[in-house]
DNA sequence: TTTACAAAAAATATCTACATTCTGTAATTT
DNA sequence: AAATTACAGAATGTAGATATTTTTTGTAAA
């Protein structure tokens, strides 16, 4: 079966990949023209593609000025992560009361599976592979929460936080003490989990996304980004 | 100063108010032509409105076979109700937690404007008075979390809440019975708010939330809507 | 007659090319 | 230097071309 999409969806997953990925920086002009000629899509699809994007506050619009990539800055990057981590958080709570043993034995499963990220050729590909199963995990636990609605919405952050993310992943990954610290908070929050202690699984859920900002913060100084 | 839109985002608008206002039912067809007759507006501005009200699900796309307005069900309601309280819940906790004198002076003033809603011309200008000052009273208590991110996760639930909260809004509007049990819960609210006890404001709303389900799963059974 | 299938026609969605409108900049005038 | 005008670049919208889906029609087998 083959999947069927049109231009507009094929302009907006390259868009946004463009843009999460740093292709354009936060504050560029998306110019039509070329924009048109890097992908090969008309200005109808594209326009699409844009408008979709600029619901999610990854592109800025100004009637008849054209986009631009959102600007990045150290007040969005708080905003964004402490509704991230408070939602994040609930979700969690939840997921610990309703969660089945299914759920905990798919929690358990790709906690395992990002223990064992090693060994890998590149060290773009173990960023990549230690990120994919990162994320696996953390989707893991939200899942028991018994609420489409609300994945939505954490998928929702979870984007608008991507830029963010991004940068602090290289951090993290490459640096040997940050990446045990992250498997210390991991061990603990399953612990807590599998104890069925929903408020405490609540506030260290929160404590755990809340972490990466400071580093994310200098970063943004670091690149001129703050804003 | 003149307020500047383009033909996209006055689609937009028209077709979001048509579709939450009944004026398209759910799972109707919106044919291409249909939409630009009655809007006059081109195919072009049209996608893009309609691409953004798929984000929203307010509307289901489907490739080359084009686009329908969302079903509504017994599930989507059970579902999007539960994430909308709980969000709510939330974000009622954080503002007892962080909201100032003068939120608190908001709330307030939100709530006796709210209350003095009475003596109106026609029954549909009581209605639309009672329900934005509602949205007005709800608005002021929500502002107090300080997250301008968890104020636009709100927003987006509440945008697909609404076709069902207008089912809900006649039946209780229009019932004094129902419309005092909706100020004995509003008074309630404030009192648990002004104390300070955000635990107890938090349960509070989230009941307050889930009220209407029984009353809007009748009617959508009444109306054959249940899906 | 009914059903199943195939082919043609109509209706529809999608995309591109071009026309129009708007914006910002550079040149010109005061 | 400030204001005005002209122009180039860019965004927006429309009409029509293309491709896809749905409906209709026709044909043959059950």
């Amino acid at each position: 079966m083959t999947e069927k999409t049109n231009l507009a969806d094929i302009a907006y997953d390259l868009l946004k990949r463009d843009i999460t990925c740093g292709a354009f920086k936060p504050g560029d002009k998306l110019l039509m023209s070329h924009l048109r000629e890097r992908y090969d899509i008309g200005t109808g699809p594209m326009r699409e593609a844009l408008s979709r994007l600029v619901a999610e506050h990854l592109v800025t619009a100004a009637s008849q000025r054209g986009f631009r990539v959102a600007a990045m800055s150290t007040e969005e990057l708080h905003d964004i992560y402490f509704a991230r981590a408070s939602l994040e958080a609930m979700i969690a709570e939840l997921a610990v009361q309703k969660g089945d043993d299914s759920w905990e034995a798919a929690v358990i499963a790709s906690a395992y599976t990002l223990s064992r990220v090693e060994e890998v050729e590149s060290a773009d590909q173990m960023l990549s592979l230690w990120d994919s199963r990162h994320k696996a995990f953390h989707n893991a636990i939200a899942s028991g929460c018994g609420s489409n609605k609300l994945m939505e919405l954490r998928t929702t952050m979870l984007d608008q936080a991507e830029r963010y993310r991004q940068l602090w992943l290289r951090r993290t990954v490459f640096s040997p003490a940050a990446l045990e610290g992250k498997r210390e908070e991991h061990k603990a929050l399953i612990e807590a989990l599998l104890s069925r202690d929903s408020a405490k699984v609540r506030t260290m859920m929160f404590e755990h996304m809340m972490n990466p900002i400071p580093i994310i913060e200098q970063i943004l100084q670091e690149q001129g980004l703050a804003g």
